[in-house]
RNA sequence: GGUGUCGUAGCCAAGUGGUAAGGCAGAGCUCUGCAAAAGCUCCAUCGCCGGUUCAAAUCCGGCCGACACCUCCA
């Protein structure tokens, strides 16, 4: 059974079920996304991971905004540049995400995360924003006010639940700018835009116009799943507004209960401050990758902390992270080449195996707790090292096969054996290795260091075994 | 102004009433021709002050210090 710390009660609830519907809130594809947004990404990879693992049926959406402020912006820009070119605004706004979607999709396998069973587009889904929008105004929660639809926060007792906001309380000493606004009262929110011909509209009872931000998720969640769901992910800067009139939203309109598990994810720093464009810190995947960053210590990194703590992400934070990953890799590499027998399996050895496998889980169930569940992968490392040392690398099959099981257990959420680098070893790095054994076999020693520095140099450094000598890429 | 989070060793980071997980870095040792890798050993009383309790990092109050949301934001 998962436990997961639910924002609506700010308690750590159980989840009930056996077969779970979960939506998260994905990114908006107006440019590539950054260390942060992935974050949140790699939270919900996790997520969808660990309940597998604890044997949930699990089926898991993932959104794209493809139609804001932000893309339109994106999408009229284009049009300035190549005027002429793109029949309408619309399929300016097409032709503007769909390169970021594909990038998005891209990194998602860059950092190993598992394919999410949809990826509704908001564009797909006006039909069903509208008759959300109809039935709010039906229920009288909505107004139209020049062809624009809001939604009437008034008429929401218990608006407010999930972040706490009262809104009573900051309407004044506030930021919000009246002057902007045709709403009845400044804090509804506005659920339709209208929209001029001109611009990336859609037609409705209304008027043209084009769907406010909030919109999309109720409805889509509605149309993917036909009911409510058990969890929604999002990170914590979505609390207030997103998901709130979501909740609003969804409950006036659908009627049924929306969402059991509000889970959020926190934000991520760099060099602890906010990032930012402006501060200079702000770094996409692509930047990371470029800079030299490997994947799989990124990944690692992200799991380092827990999802609901700031995590900051610095130059000595990743050397740390690529460090633990190391280990992990090098163990697994250590028990490939390790010399089998068919003694028989160590008892003793098997119980730490299964122990360390249902200690990881729990740690995992107890609300993702991903920087214990590392913890329980260390010491299952060390165990292993030293069994293997004692051993001088000659072990049972049965052994081996229990060790690697027992890690592939750990890489199912961990993910990261998917990751470890190719480690095609040449004919000529193996000849230089043959070399300076055997020039160390003859006691030349200072031959022996110089072709252990070239092969350094290559990027590879000698392992010395008690089974022979083996290169591991640095 | 409102709401909320955090402050644990040089660094990263768990633990939320029973006497401080794990990792990185560092030191010593084993192994090694020397190294590397691996293993073993060592390395903190939990921002400050007060309170509750047999017992507090953990609960309560105050203070100090970071930060987030309230506006597009993962």
């Amino acid at each position: 059974m998962v436990k997961l710390f639910n924002t609506l009660t700010r308690s750590k609830e159980p989840v009930e079920g056996s077969s779970l519907r979960i939506y998260s809130c994905g990114p908006t594809v107006y440019n590539y996304a950054h260390i942060g947004n992935f974050r949140s990404y790699l939270f919900a990879d996790v997520l969808n991971r660990t309940l597998k693992l604890a044997g949930y049926q699990v089926e898991h959406a993932m959104n794209l905004t493809d139609v804001d402020d932000k893309t339109i912006n994106g999408a009229i820009e284009l049009t300035k540049k190549e005027p002429g070119k793109y029949a309408d605004l619309k399929s300016a706004l097409a032709a503007y995400t769909a390169p970021y979607t594909e990038a998005f999709f891209a990194d998602l396998k860059t950092l190993n995360v598992i394919k999410f069973d949809h990826h509704p587009r908001a564009t797909d889904y006006i039909p069903a924003m509208l008759d959300l929008v109809e039935r709010l105004i039906q229920n009288g929660v909505a107004y139209e006010q020049d062809g624009s639809v809001y939604y009437r926060i008034g008429e929401k007792k218990d608006y407010g639940k999930l972040s706490r906001v009262d809104l009573e309380k900051n309407k004044t000493g506030t930021r919000y700018n009246t002057d902007e606004y045709d709403k009845d009262d400044v804090r509804d929110f506005v659920l339709w835009k209208a929209e001029s011909k001109d611009g990336v509209h859609w037609h409705s009872a209304h008027g043209d116009g084009r769907p406010g931000w909030h919109l999309e998720c109720s409805a889509m969640i509605h149309e993917i799943f036909k009911g409510g769901i058990d969890i929604h992910t999002g990170g914590v800067d979505l609390i207030f507004p997103h998901h709130e009139n979501e909740i609003a939203q969804s409950e006036a309109g659908y009627g049924a209960e929306f969402v059991k598990h509000w889970v959020h994810c926190e934000h991520l720093l760099v060099d602890n401050r906010k990032m930012s464009k402006s501060a200079g810190n702000f770094y996409t995947l692509r930047d990371l990758l470029q800079q030299g960053k490997r994947p799989e210590v990124i990944r690692y990194f992200l799991l380092s902390a827990h999802y609901s703590q700031k995590v900051n992400f610095t130059a000595e934070a990743l050397h740390q992270a690529e460090a633990g990953v190391e280990k992990f890799y090098s163990l697994w590499q250590r028990l490939t080449r390790v010399k089998k027998n068919s003694a028989q399996a160590d008892a003793e050895f098997a119980k730490t195996s299964a122990e360390a496998r249902a200690k990881f889980t729990a740690e995992l169930c107890d609300d993702l707790n991903t920087p214990r569940a590392l913890a329980v992968v260390h010491e299952y490392i060390r165990a292993a090292n030293a069994f293997a040392d004692a051993r001088q690398d000659v072990v049972a099959e049965a052994d081996a096969d229990e060790m690697m099981q027992t890690l592939r257990h750990f890489d199912k959420v961990l993910g990261l054996l998917d990751l470890i680098p190719k480690t095609g070893v040449s004919g000529d790095l193996q000849a230089l290795l043959d070399e300076r054994n055997a020039a160390r076999a003859a006691k030349d020693f200072k031959r022996a260091d110089e072709l252990r520095d070239q092969l350094l140099k290559a990027g590879y450094k000698i392992l010395d075994t008690k089974t022979g000598s083996h290169l591991e890429k640095v």
